[in-house]
DNA sequence: ACAAAGTGTAATATATATATTGCATAGAAT
DNA sequence: ATTCTATGCAATATATATATTACACTTTGT
Protein backbone atom coordinates (compact mmCIF):
# COMPACT_ATOMS: atom_id res chain seq x y z
CA UNK A 1 0.00 0.00 0.00
CA UNK A 2 1.06 3.74 -0.97
CA UNK A 3 2.05 5.98 1.65
CA UNK A 4 -1.60 7.67 2.74
CA UNK A 5 -2.78 10.75 2.41
CA UNK A 6 -3.14 11.14 5.92
CA UNK A 7 0.79 10.63 6.48
CA UNK A 8 1.16 13.02 3.47
CA UNK A 9 -1.02 15.39 4.71
CA UNK A 10 0.24 15.55 8.28
CA UNK A 11 3.71 16.19 7.48
CA UNK A 12 2.88 18.90 4.89
CA UNK A 13 1.25 20.38 7.82
CA UNK A 14 4.66 19.85 9.60
CA UNK A 15 2.82 17.86 12.42
CA UNK A 16 3.82 14.71 14.31
CA UNK A 17 1.90 12.31 14.90
CA UNK A 18 1.78 12.97 18.48
CA UNK A 19 0.38 16.43 17.60
CA UNK A 20 -1.77 15.28 15.34
CA UNK A 21 -2.87 12.80 17.70
CA UNK A 22 -3.30 15.04 20.50
CA UNK A 23 -5.27 17.44 18.23
CA UNK A 24 -8.04 14.92 17.76
CA UNK A 25 -7.90 13.41 21.48
CA UNK A 26 -6.11 9.97 20.26
CA UNK A 27 -2.81 8.08 21.09
CA UNK A 28 -0.04 8.05 18.86
CA UNK A 29 -0.43 4.15 18.40
CA UNK A 30 -3.73 4.88 16.77
CA UNK A 31 -2.79 7.86 14.57
CA UNK A 32 0.39 5.70 13.38
CA UNK A 33 -1.68 2.31 12.38
CA UNK A 34 -4.16 4.49 10.99
CA UNK A 35 -1.53 5.98 8.42
CA UNK A 36 -0.27 2.30 7.64
CA UNK A 37 -3.76 1.07 7.12
CA UNK A 38 -3.97 -1.13 9.51
CA UNK A 39 -6.74 0.28 11.41
CA UNK A 40 -10.58 0.84 10.12
CA UNK A 41 -11.03 4.18 12.18
CA UNK A 42 -14.34 5.25 13.02
CA UNK A 43 -16.30 8.25 11.66
CA UNK A 44 -16.40 10.48 13.98
CA UNK A 45 -12.49 10.00 14.15
CA UNK A 46 -11.80 10.50 10.35
CA UNK A 47 -13.83 13.51 10.54
CA UNK A 48 -11.51 14.86 13.37
CA UNK A 49 -8.63 13.83 11.59
CA UNK A 50 -9.57 15.74 8.70
CA UNK A 51 -10.79 19.03 10.32
CA UNK A 52 -7.39 19.02 12.57
CA UNK A 53 -5.52 19.09 8.79
CA UNK A 54 -7.86 21.26 7.05
CA UNK A 55 -9.32 18.71 4.45
CA UNK A 56 -12.16 16.81 3.55
CA UNK A 57 -12.96 12.90 4.42
CA UNK A 58 -13.02 12.75 0.46
CA UNK A 59 -9.91 14.24 0.37
CA UNK A 60 -8.48 11.98 2.73
CA UNK A 61 -10.11 8.73 2.83
CA UNK A 62 -11.98 8.73 -0.42
CA UNK A 63 -10.48 6.45 -3.64
CA UNK A 64 -12.07 6.80 -7.05
CA UNK A 65 -13.69 4.16 -8.47
CA UNK B 1 -30.87 16.15 14.31
CA UNK B 2 -32.43 16.15 10.63
CA UNK B 3 -33.33 13.69 8.79
CA UNK B 4 -29.71 11.87 7.53
CA UNK B 5 -28.27 12.23 3.82
CA UNK B 6 -28.18 8.51 4.04
CA UNK B 7 -31.57 7.89 4.74
CA UNK B 8 -32.65 10.62 1.86
CA UNK B 9 -30.38 9.08 -0.34
CA UNK B 10 -31.10 5.79 0.21
CA UNK B 11 -35.37 6.67 -0.36
CA UNK B 12 -34.28 8.78 -3.55
CA UNK B 13 -32.86 5.36 -4.60
CA UNK B 14 -36.00 3.66 -4.19
CA UNK B 15 -34.05 0.79 -1.54
CA UNK B 16 -35.53 -0.52 1.77
CA UNK B 17 -32.77 -0.39 5.22
CA UNK B 18 -32.92 -4.08 4.65
CA UNK B 19 -32.62 -4.10 0.61
CA UNK B 20 -28.96 -1.40 1.88
CA UNK B 21 -27.88 -3.61 4.47
CA UNK B 22 -27.13 -6.66 2.22
CA UNK B 23 -25.92 -4.21 -0.54
CA UNK B 24 -23.22 -3.73 2.38
CA UNK B 25 -23.20 -6.72 4.40
CA UNK B 26 -24.45 -5.33 7.78
CA UNK B 27 -27.59 -6.21 9.19
CA UNK B 28 -31.04 -3.84 8.58
CA UNK B 29 -30.75 -2.27 12.47
CA UNK B 30 -27.29 -1.30 11.79
CA UNK B 31 -28.11 0.92 8.56
CA UNK B 32 -31.55 1.98 11.02
CA UNK B 33 -29.04 3.17 13.69
CA UNK B 34 -26.57 5.23 11.35
CA UNK B 35 -29.78 6.89 9.62
CA UNK B 36 -31.26 8.08 12.87
CA UNK B 37 -27.20 9.17 13.89
CA UNK B 38 -26.90 6.99 16.26
CA UNK B 39 -23.50 5.23 15.76
CA UNK B 40 -20.64 6.26 15.18
CA UNK B 41 -20.10 3.51 11.98
CA UNK B 42 -16.25 2.56 10.41
CA UNK B 43 -14.63 3.62 7.81
CA UNK B 44 -14.96 1.19 5.51
CA UNK B 45 -19.02 1.20 6.08
CA UNK B 46 -19.42 4.30 5.14
CA UNK B 47 -17.34 3.72 1.92
CA UNK B 48 -19.04 0.43 1.00
CA UNK B 49 -22.83 2.69 2.15
CA UNK B 50 -21.81 6.19 0.01
CA UNK B 51 -20.34 3.67 -3.17
CA UNK B 52 -24.03 1.10 -2.53
CA UNK B 53 -25.91 4.53 -3.27
CA UNK B 54 -23.51 6.10 -5.89
CA UNK B 55 -22.41 8.89 -3.31
CA UNK B 56 -19.09 9.87 -1.66
CA UNK B 57 -18.42 10.21 1.79
CA UNK B 58 -18.56 13.94 1.72
CA UNK B 59 -22.12 13.90 0.44
CA UNK B 60 -22.97 11.62 2.78
CA UNK B 61 -21.35 12.21 5.54
CA UNK B 62 -19.64 15.43 5.95
CA UNK B 63 -20.43 18.43 7.05
CA UNK B 64 -19.10 22.11 6.09
CA UNK B 65 -18.30 24.25 8.67
C1' DA C 1 29.56 9.38 21.70
C1' DC C 2 25.45 10.59 23.56
C1' DA C 3 20.70 12.26 24.28
C1' DA C 4 16.36 13.16 22.56
C1' DA C 5 12.61 12.95 19.17
C1' DG C 6 9.92 10.43 15.86
C1' DT C 7 8.07 6.20 14.42
C1' DG C 8 6.99 1.06 14.01
C1' DT C 9 5.55 -2.76 16.60
C1' DA C 10 3.56 -5.98 20.14
C1' DA C 11 0.76 -7.71 24.25
C1' DT C 12 -2.96 -7.00 27.02
C1' DA C 13 -7.12 -4.30 28.57
C1' DT C 14 -11.22 -1.59 27.68
C1' DA C 15 -14.82 0.70 25.02
C1' DT C 16 -17.84 0.44 21.49
C1' DA C 17 -19.45 -0.97 16.66
C1' DT C 18 -22.10 -4.54 15.00
C1' DA C 19 -24.90 -9.02 15.20
C1' DT C 20 -28.66 -11.58 16.89
C1' DT C 21 -33.20 -12.15 18.34
C1' DG C 22 -37.39 -10.47 19.32
C1' DC C 23 -41.36 -7.28 19.94
C1' DA C 24 -44.33 -3.13 18.74
C1' DT C 25 -46.39 -0.05 15.56
C1' DA C 26 -47.82 2.13 11.32
C1' DG C 27 -49.16 1.93 6.61
C1' DA C 28 -50.40 -0.45 2.25
C1' DA C 29 -52.69 -4.03 -0.08
C1' DT C 30 -55.95 -7.32 -0.30
C1' DA D 1 -60.39 -7.32 9.47
C1' DT D 2 -56.28 -9.28 8.15
C1' DT D 3 -51.84 -9.95 6.20
C1' DC D 4 -47.41 -8.16 4.86
C1' DT D 5 -43.76 -4.80 4.61
C1' DA D 6 -41.00 -1.27 6.65
C1' DT D 7 -39.17 0.74 10.55
C1' DG D 8 -37.99 1.90 15.55
C1' DC D 9 -36.45 -0.02 19.63
C1' DA D 10 -34.32 -2.99 23.36
C1' DA D 11 -31.40 -6.77 25.57
C1' DT D 12 -27.64 -9.59 25.20
C1' DA D 13 -23.50 -11.47 22.66
C1' DT D 14 -19.47 -10.93 19.74
C1' DA D 15 -15.94 -8.59 17.03
C1' DT D 16 -12.97 -4.99 16.73
C1' DA D 17 -11.44 0.03 17.40
C1' DT D 18 -8.78 2.23 20.64
C1' DA D 19 -5.90 2.75 25.07
C1' DT D 20 -2.03 1.51 27.75
C1' DT D 21 2.53 0.22 28.42
C1' DA D 22 6.71 -0.99 26.73
C1' DC D 23 10.65 -1.83 23.62
C1' DA D 24 13.53 -1.24 19.34
C1' DC D 25 15.33 1.44 15.67
C1' DT D 26 16.57 5.52 13.18
C1' DT D 27 17.66 10.28 12.70
C1' DT D 28 19.03 14.75 14.36
C1' DG D 29 21.44 17.81 17.37
C1' DT D 30 24.85 18.59 20.61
Amino acid sequence: MAVSKVKITRIEKGLTQLELAQLVQVTRQTIGLIELGKYNPTLKLCIDIARALDKTLDDLFWEEE
